[in-house]
DNA sequence: GTGCTATGCAGGTACTTCGT
DNA sequence: ACGAAGTACCTGCATAGCAC
């Protein structure tokens, strides 16, 4: 639109990177000022500010006699970011949309990273470690050194690209090195999980993205075919899958009623009020430890009606944990 | 000349400060 | 409290300069 193929006069580019050099080692500068040391007029400075806004590059004008400030504290040139890495931001809520639940603290995150994207020279791996850095909720706690994966994970999902992974498996206590196809990122719970094709097993697994030791991204795309997100994650209380279809029926006080409905929740439970102010919480889940659990932080404010296996199953379970204190007894 | 971009002048608008 | 004056931001328009 501004540019001019033949006789390209670089002194418009010149200044342009002049303002934003200008801008940024004095925020708040004027127009007047501006066009001073650009050695122009006013009316040019407001049409440069114009081309810049169009380039993206977040210069404004924080309100009469403020002059022109970056939004935030960016100060970065955008024209160095790559194709991919603008892509990386752009497509980082929509990929997390795709489960339905968008964490509320993802936007102001992504804000976040765009205000500590400060350096003047950003290099590309940094940038990507900021998104890292911002959205990654916690750190195991028996890990000194932050080792975080989130960014090459990122890169891998969106370019479609085969990754071989050293992988730690809890449960089994073993480190394998497998390939992998990164299909989706989901948050749970605080942590990261990554869902993808398991070239060893041949088959759909979910890892956390904190017992990768070692990520790298192979030269080889996959395809995702017909794998469907929802589907997989159907009944799923929060991460654990199973073949199990239990039809839970539970009973929450009228004390934390309303609190429960308030939960955020990747499953659909069916909600009934009853007369006396409790609420009637029917789901249907395939397996059952993690909602458990969740139960639990609910105590005696919670009861489980149906099945019946599982309040003896409870039962058992509080009798045994009342078992640790009762060792006190003289 | 026509068509285009870049520029500067002049003037408008919105807000702040000053004087009464 | 209120209007005048001042300041900063913004815009319309004429024109210079260049390519064709």
């Amino acid at each position: 639109m501004y540019g001019q193929v033949r006789g390209m006069k670089t002194d418009r580019l010149i200044r342009l990177i002049r303002i934003i050099t200008l801008v940024q080692s004095k925020p708040g500068i004027m127009a007047k000022e501006l066009a001073e040391r650009c050695e122009t007029t006013e009316r040019t400075i407001y049409r440069d500010m114009e081309i810049l806004s169009f380039a993206n590059i977040p210069i404004t004008n924080l309100g009469h006699g403020k002059g022109y400030q970056f939004v935030g504290n960016f100060a970065l040139y955008p024209m160095d970011l790559t194709e991919e890495e603008l892509m990386a931001f752009a497509v980082l809520p929509s990929l997390l949309e795709q489960v339905d639940l968008v964490p509320p603290d993802l936007y102001s995150a992504y804000e976040k990273v765009m205000a500590a994207a400060r350096k003047e020279k950003l290099l590309r791996q940094e940038l990507l470690d900021s998104v890292t850095n911002v959205i990654q909720m916690g750190t195991p706690a028996y890990k000194d050194v932050k080792t975080n994966f989130l960014s090459t994970i990122i890169q891998a999902i969106l370019s479609q690209q085969t990754i071989e992974a050293r992988y730690h498996t809890q449960s089994r206590n073993v480190t394998t090195v497998r390939a992998i196809d990164p299909y989706y990122l989901i948050p749970r719970e605080h942590r990261f999980y990554l869902i993808g094709y398991c070239h060893q097993k041949k088959a759909i697994r979910t890892f956390r993205l904190s017992r990768f030791l070692e990520v790298n991204i192979l030269d080889q795309t996959f395809e995702k075919d017909d794998f469907n997100l929802k589907a997989y994650l159907k009944d799923t209380w929060s991460i654990e899958r199973g073949e199990k279809r239990i039809a839970f029926k539970v009973k929450f006080s009228p004390r934390v009623a309303r609190y429960v409905k308030e939960e955020e929740m990747f499953v659909k439970p069916k909600l009934t009020d009853l007369e006396d102010g409790s609420l009637l919480f029917e789901v249907t889940l395939n397996h059952d430890r993690e909602f458990l659990q969740w139960l639990m932080g609910y105590g005696a404010e919670a009861e489980i009606l149906e099945p019946q296996s599982y309040r003896r199953k409870m039962k058992e379970l509080l009798q045994r944990w009342l078992g640790v204190y009762d060792r006190d007894k003289v």
